[in-house]
DNA sequence: ACATCCAGGTGTACGGCGTACACCTCTGCG
DNA sequence: CGCAGAGGTGTACGCCGTACACCTGGATGT
């Protein structure tokens, strides 16, 4: 009864496939939407079936963001340690654009799984490749933070606005009102679109920007010979 | 029958009580066990009482959010825009240590209520009384990112540790083999308690030197007159 | 004084979620 | 041939957010 409709039988499951296709699955319909029994349906099995590869949601998220760490490139050699960090985090930032649900999942992991504690190593691995102390390096870590994975917390979520001008016209008004300094930076970005905050502002450019406003005081901080117990 | 049982009638609730009960159950169990049948109850409720105040739960949450930001402290007058966005910031941290739940929601709001924008624009207002250009100030505005709410991305999200102090040692040889270099800023980092990664760091610490590096790398900026399209 | 209204609170119910637990059904191996 | 164990199933439980109809007591208008 319960045979493939195709004649043939449906490979066997494994914790692989269940990831890639939780990721497609995610990528798909977002992160919210996404259940164990959702998952299951696409794989053409029932929900329990899920729990014979994945101990439960919180391991298959664990394995969704491996999936998706393993998709970062391995860092560049023959650079020095900027252009090579440069690199690398622009890379994990392509991932994250094509798996926008992953850096919310990324941040609400309790423990690094090894794969993500691998890449961490990797990149502080790039820093004292580069003559950092261990000192100076780790708060340089910390410093950088969730950009390490290439995303940033967006400022303003992307408002979807409303679609009848007139309307929209009214709330920029009442928003130069309420907010002005909001609305003119908003402008002075927006000039490009119709729109309002978050959109009309290259997200591309201001994530460089951020990155290399960083990498430039760690690279200070680093030739002065920094060290956290004789600051200025 | 459903009279109080200290005979005095139970003042009636309203959107603030229901808001300000649930920001300290949150503070008490947790955000993740925060439900509005639980809130309810906290309150002597029927859970669908609360609607009679709130919309859904995610204008319950959104209502938090602003109950939170409302303990920032306004800013302080008569210094230099560094040292105001400074403390401003460092008395957001002291907010949001106090309901630890917090960063995690407002990062999750899709919308920015009204008081979330009047803070976000009395900080991009402060910039901009410092003399900092639109231009700059918006891309600094993104540089600064959460940060404006006083709180980064745990790098590794403070792991319980086993007990057993020999599981202990053995955690400890496996990561230094495994993860050579996180194990080392780690060990640089944890001398004065005997624990792993995320514990035996200051906190505080990470955070204002972040929060300085920052406003340095804003300030060189500022200083050598940098624009969006002038730049090395 | 009486009718009316309605803000605030109740009770029931629905559909969705994660997942525990007992079961069935193949496949490969002795 | 028998049996074990991996992979898949079915049922059920307790939680969640919330729609909807209902009740109730005090303020209000006449």
């Amino acid at each position: 009864m319960v045979q493939q409709v195709d004649g043939a039988r449906r490979a066997p499951l494994n914790r692989d496939r269940v990831l890639r296709a939780a990721v497609a699955l995610a990528d798909d319909v977002g992160i919210e939407s996404l259940s164990m029994r959702n998952l299951a349906q696409e794989l053409g099995v029932v929900p329990m079936a899920l729990y014979k590869h994945v101990a439960n949601k919180e391991q298959l998220l664990d394995g969704m963001v491996d999936v998706v760490v393993g998709e970062i490139d391995p860092p560049v050699r023959g650079t020095d340690w900027k252009a090579a960090i440069r690199q690398r985090i622009l890379s994990a930032r392509g991932v994250l654009l094509r798996h926008p649900w992953a850096s919310r999942v990324i941040e609400s992991r309790p423990q690094p799984t090894p794969v993500v504690l691998d890449y961490m190593n990797s990149i502080v691995g790039m820093f004292r490749a580069g003559g950092f102390s261990v000192d100076l390096t780790h708060h340089v870590m910390h410093v950088l933070g969730s950009r390490m994975w290439g995303f940033t917390q967006e400022l303003f979520p992307a408002s979807p606005l409303p679609a009848d001008p007139q309307m929209q016209a009214a709330m920029l008004r009442e928003m130069a009102g309420r907010y002005p300094h909001i609305a003119e930076i908003a402008m002075a970005a927006a000039h490009d679109e119709g729109s309002v905050v978050g959109h009309g502002c290259d997200d591309q450019f201001e994530f460089e920007f951020a990155v290399d406003l960083l990498l430039d005081g760690f690279e200070r901080l680093h030739q002065q010979g920094w060290t956290s117990t004789n600051q200025a």
